[in-house]
DNA sequence: CCAAAAGTGTTTAAAATACACCCATGC
DNA sequence: GCATGGGTGTATTTTAAACACTTTTGG
């Protein structure tokens, strides 16, 4: 299919393939060179940044859609994702951008499913970085990752989207079991505290921190060391799978 | 407007005034005796329980909606709501119980907005049981409270939404004050405990829980105690109003 | 004056925090 | 051999939980 094909009958046919007025808005955090990032795309035409976002199949379950998404912009499968908030302002759609981005394509249409308002679910992940290769979508003509520290000015409440979404990550961080799928499989200690620290955004003290996440029985030591480090060798550990689902829903509760 | 012109209004033009695919369902908790309860409306014909639920108009904010639904079902205002779930199981949707029900109430539709799919968020709120006036919908053919430990069979998932709720309820009471709007203007110490072990279904310590909740500075002692009882008499309460609404925000942290 | 229930502590246990010392490795 | 960073253990503080005694009131 054509790219105009696509576009005209994303608009004009789109509410019989997906659920109207409700869309799906997904927060990916990742982890690289000691820094939290968020993949974002960039708004043909409207110049600006925006959530990977997108709809729900007639006959899908909301989560499904939410990793279909992630799939498409990363690539990735199997990760968890968690539905944080639900924003509803009423104000939160933008005809005119629809309309420069239908004109600047070439494509007339003056009604559709589109221009409604939109309610968003918001999910979050945490994704592997190095794993990801990002994909625009056909509204988008770029995919990148972006400093939590340093995020363009974004679409719409997008940026509230994700202050929440941060928010949520930081709250939910003594409760939920974070680093599968984020850290190489195996790491050290000192790695998943940089970790810990770079959602927190705070320094945690290195003797306490390994207590608690050994105390929470989700690591496993590994009989093998780093090498080459000029210093004392760290141990390897890796995730206790078992271990790591059963707190992933049922909770583990400590304080950092 | 007559019933029957109400309902096939609803049925055939209800989608130019609300979101389709789209609801809200609301959780109102009540107490009184020493019990929880919780508010739910009996469908005419489906002979099943469900939640006061209803639709988004069209440029309302989702939170409006449920304050209004709540409003509709129990004439009260001003009630702190909050939403804790969104639920989109493709299959919660029942065509044949509105069938039944069309059938019924004399009215010949075929096609309907709401033969389709919705997701529905949960809100939830707590509510003072005797201010309430239970009316029901034009779907309904009863309103009343139930005992949260003596809850009928339910629509379609209403019985797993109730159920997060009141989990959502129970994790929430740590970081949130509860109890303005649920218990009169001035109360007693033994009163809001009674409130919290009932919310939680376990006993408190006495003296621990009055050293917590008055930790928080939520509550203000009154000059009066309560007269008539055949102990000694305990002080009035009442709610430090600022000290609330902005604990309701940020959280307060302490734990029962 | 006694039973019932509230007010006000204190004592004890657990958990979070801070901190000190030793160990291994590469330069 | 020393600087760097990791491993392990302990003292201190804070917080939660358990518990005891006194006070007030109606009958």
């Amino acid at each position: 299919m054509n790219f105009d094909k696509e576009i005209s009958d994303h608009y004009l046919r789109g509410h019989e393939k997906y659920l109207r007025n409700i869309s799906v808005d997904c927060i990916i955090f990742g982890f690289h060179d000691n820094e939290l990032k968020v993949l974002l795309l960039h708004a043909r035409y409207a110049m600006l940044w925006a959530l990977p976002g997108g709809f729900i199949n007639k006959a899908e379950h909301m989560d499904e859609a939410a990793k279909r998404i992630l799939k498409e912009r990363t690539g990735l499968d199997e990760i968890y994702m968690q539905q944080f908030h639900v924003f509803s302002a009423p104000e939160r759609f933008n005809k005119k951008i629809h309309q420069q981005f239908l004109k600047n394509a070439g494509v007339i249409i003056s009604e559709s499913w589109m221009f409604e308002r939109f309610i968003t679910v918001g999910y979050s992940a945490l994704v592997d970085f190095s794993r990801v290769q990002p994909v625009a979508d056909v509204f988008s003509n770029a995919c990148q990752w972006f400093n939590i520290h340093d995020i363009p000015e974004m679409m719409l409440d997008h940026r509230n989207i994700l202050n929440k979404a941060l928010e949520n990550l930081q709250a939910q961080l003594n409760y939920h079991p974070v680093g599968y799928n984020l850290l190489p499989e195996k790491f050290t200690m000192p790695e998943i505290q940089k970790l810990y620290e770079t959602i927190l955004d705070k320094k945690l003290d290195r003797r306490n921190f390994q207590r608690k996440i050994l105390g929470t029985g989700i690591l496993k030591r590994l009989n093998e060391t780093k090498k080459g480090v000029a210093h004392k060798a760290p141990w390897y550990y890796k995730f206790d799978l078992r271990k790591y689902q059963k707190a992933l829903k049922g909770g583990m509760g400590f304080e950092l």
